[in-house]
DNA sequence: GTTAGGG
DNA sequence: CCCTAAC
């Protein structure tokens, strides 16, 4: 990319995470990426309001310590990706994505500060992310916990470190937590103590009674979302010690999610202060309506050293984070919903489902199949949203596959169903909701489309910049043989759709244009996003695709001069592109083949038994013999059906089918 | 490049 | 038949 604008190239994602924190992130930002400008994402207005709490917008972090909205064109500009999280929620997850959207991705930088109880940064192992080419990952953090993941192999990482916020630690490995953070913790804690009666004024609106109840926290919300909206508006000058500052809200409601008893330190709460009331009203720690003291006993129970802050809501989100620290927070507490924040209850065995349920509900695409949930110890490492572990389930007889792109994009279009769906411009026939994948996209100077779409992390979300999840490879060869067709002669058969194929992305179809997401430029030849872009343009396309490809020489099986000829459409008859009708001889062929060399050496029965039908190829065979199989078992039952099926299917004799059986049965107890 | 399996 | 993951 050139350097168009010396501000673009070092942009920064910044992400606050809900709940409202992310007002702090700007001091931290100036520490990490000192001098060089920024963009940002910050958590902007509220447009919209279902299950989506709090968007993030990007923005730029001018020299005056201004946040200036991003334009189009900065966003698109986005080379070096910079993601910076900031938070001191209860866990922070720094994710990129696994997808092939990062074979784009030149410089891949996480940030992460927070004073975070758990914070995760993430990096995939995928091969796919081979072609990141420098990937940094920083975590600055105070936190009870902090799990910086980077990929064993593959990735060319420039370097990770993670490093405090006093700058005490650093490594070129991810550190494991240690009693080291803690004691920073600690010490930060000290020091927000010496601060103490400045963060009691500052804490804004902090509600009298902190503790969230499920029914207020929608409240909460938008009392963050304007306060986001205000920052967004005016100029923000930073003070000294916003990260600090921030409602302590989401400290309250991080709810551990622990077997009460287990955790030590709370059974030394409960004898050390004068008989608080840590009862939890399902699975929530009360502490709001302690009085100071026993805030303070708390405290020193929880750090085992006194406090003399009388700030009772600085005490309490103290409190909450020793205590969460001390719990093994799991990774989704809460959850979105029909804009209402959901803790999810459940009596005891609240850690060992919580996951893979709020995940179920709410990340589906996301979320690995099998998300750990047999033990009651979760670790935020278990966690990260790879898409790696579908594999490890069981490796049974079968060779285990994953799933195909096509399908998994179907799930995730599924998922990402219950967003706000920003109304893009109605089809006729394909409502919107069926897109909710992409959520917004800028077009600049024609040149290049940029999408964002929501990427949900422990049940919140954020924006990461869209790349196309669809085969990047070459096209499918007899799209090719099409547009060379097309260039010949196009005014021969030129229909509207077909000239699609040469014409600027303003005039695909809506659809085309709403899912399809990076047209480099008009020359490059449309590929399969096109083609899968929907049914009804799949089939259009396949039809067209069919006409063209009746002339003989198009056909790109190459062996077209072979006796049995193409299957001729009469009438542009809807026909599949190289059909060929399995003769008797080839089945008995086949049959003769797989008895000779058996099932699955596909190859071998091409190579003898198949060299005078060299169309058939040992992928055809195999497909052939699953449906001998299948025919013969089906009708094995009754053999007076004979081998008058369905009247399409071709009429295989009895005895081969009955050979085809026999040959099967063989087989499968002789395994080769 | 081949094979298995889903579509 | 096609597509693609797994080998």
């Amino acid at each position: 990319m050139t350097s168009s604008s010396p501000t673009l190239q070092d942009c920064v994602f910044e992400v606050g995470f809900a709940m409202g924190t992310a007002v702090g992130t700007v001091e931290d930002c100036r520490e990490m990426f000192e001098g060089s400008a920024q963009t940002s994402v910050t958590p902007s207005s509220p447009t919209n309001q279902i299950g989506n709490p709090v968007a993030y917008k990007l923005v730029r972090v001018s020299g005056d310590g201004r946040l200036v909205p991003a334009t189009d064109e900065e966003i698109l500009e986005v080379n070096e990706t910079d993601m910076l999280i900031a938070s001191d929620a209860c866990q922070t997850v720094g994710y990129l994505a696994t997808d092939e959207e990062n074979l784009e991705v030149n410089e891949t930088n996480i940030h992460i500060a927070s004073d975070a109880c758990q914070t995760v940064g993430y990096l995939p192992t995928d091969e796919e992310n081979l072609e990141v080419n420098e990937t940094d990952m920083h975590i600055a953090s105070d936190a009870c916990q902090t799990v910086g993941y980077l990929p064993a192999e593959g990735i060319p990482s420039r370097l990770s470190h993670i490093e405090s916020s006093e700058g005490l630690l650093q490594s070129d490995n991810v550190r494991p937590y240690t009693d080291q953070y803690y004691e920073e913790m600690l010490q930060k804690v000290e020091q927000e103590e010496r601060l103490g009666n400045v963060h009691g004024s500052q804490v804004p609106s902090t509600p009298p009674d902190a503790n969230i109840q499920f029914s207020n926290e929608e409240k909460f919300i938008k009392e963050d979302q304007a306060h986001y909206e205000a920052l967004l508006q005016e100029p923000i000058s930073f003070s000294s010690n916003v990260q600090n500052e921030c409602n302590m809200n989401q400290s309250d409601m991080i709810e551990p999610y622990s077997n009460a008893a287990a955790s030590p330190k709370e059974t030394a709460l409960s004898e050390a202060a004068q008989k608080p009331d840590f009862s939890r009203v399902r699975g929530e720690i009360c502490l709001d309506d302690l009085p100071i003291k026993a805030l303070q006993e708390t405290f020193r129970a929880t750090f085992g050293r006194e406090t003399t802050v009388k700030d009772k809501t600085w005490l309490k989100r103290r409190i909450a984070m020793g205590l969460v620290k001390s719990c093994d927070v799991p990774a989704t507490n809460l959850t979105i919903k029909d804009n209402k924040l959901i803790g999810k209850q459940e009596k005891s065995n609240v850690i060992t489902n919580v996951v893979s349920k709020d995940m179920g509900d709410d990340v589906r695409a996301t979320k690995p199949k099998d998300a750990p949930s047999s033990t009651d110890h979760v670790n935020a490492t278990d966690h990260y949203y790879a898409s790696e572990d579908y594999s490890s389930e069981q490796r049974d007889a079968k060779r285990v596959r994953k799933p195909t792109r096509r399908y998994i994009e179907e799930l995730s279009e599924t998922d990402e169903k219950q967003q706000n769906d920003k109304p893009m411009i109605p089809s006729k026939d394909q409502r919107s909701s069926e897109k909710p994948e992409v959520r917004s996209i800028s077009v600049s100077s024609g040149k290049r489309v940029a999408v964002t779409r929501t990427v949900s992390l422990a049940g919140s979300e954020m924006k990461v910049p869209y790349v196309s999840h669809v085969q990047r490879s070459r096209p499918r060869e007899n799209i090719m043989a099409l547009m060379d067709y097309h260039s010949s002669c196009l005014e021969d058969r030129a229909s509207p759709a077909e000239s699609n194929f040469s014409l600027t992305p303003s005039q695909l179809n809506n659809e085309v244009v709403k899912r399809d997401l990076v047209v480099e430029s008009t020359s490059r030849p449309v590929q399969r996003e096109f083609a899968t872009s929907d049914k009804n343009n799949e089939e259009h396309i396949l039809s067209v695709v069919d006409q063209d490809m009746e002339p003989e020489h198009i056909d790109s099986s190459g062996n077209s001069s072979d006796d049995m000829g193409l299957p001729i459409t009469q009438g542009g008859a809807l026909r599949r592109k190289h059909h060929r009708a399995w003769t008797l001889s080839e089945v008995t062929n086949l049959v003769e083949g797989v008895s000779k060399y058996g099932a699955g050496k596909w190859s071998e029965i091409k190579k003898h038994s198949f060299s005078s039908h060299s169309y058939r190829t040992s992928v055809d065979l195999k497909d052939k013999w699953r449906n001998l199989l299948k025919a013969s078992f089906a009708q094995s039952p009754s053999n007076s059906m004979g081998s008058l099926k369905k009247h399409g299917s071709m009429h295989i004799p009895v005895q081969i089918l009955s050979r085809v059986r026999e040959l099967a049965e063989k087989q499968s107890l002789v395994p080769r």
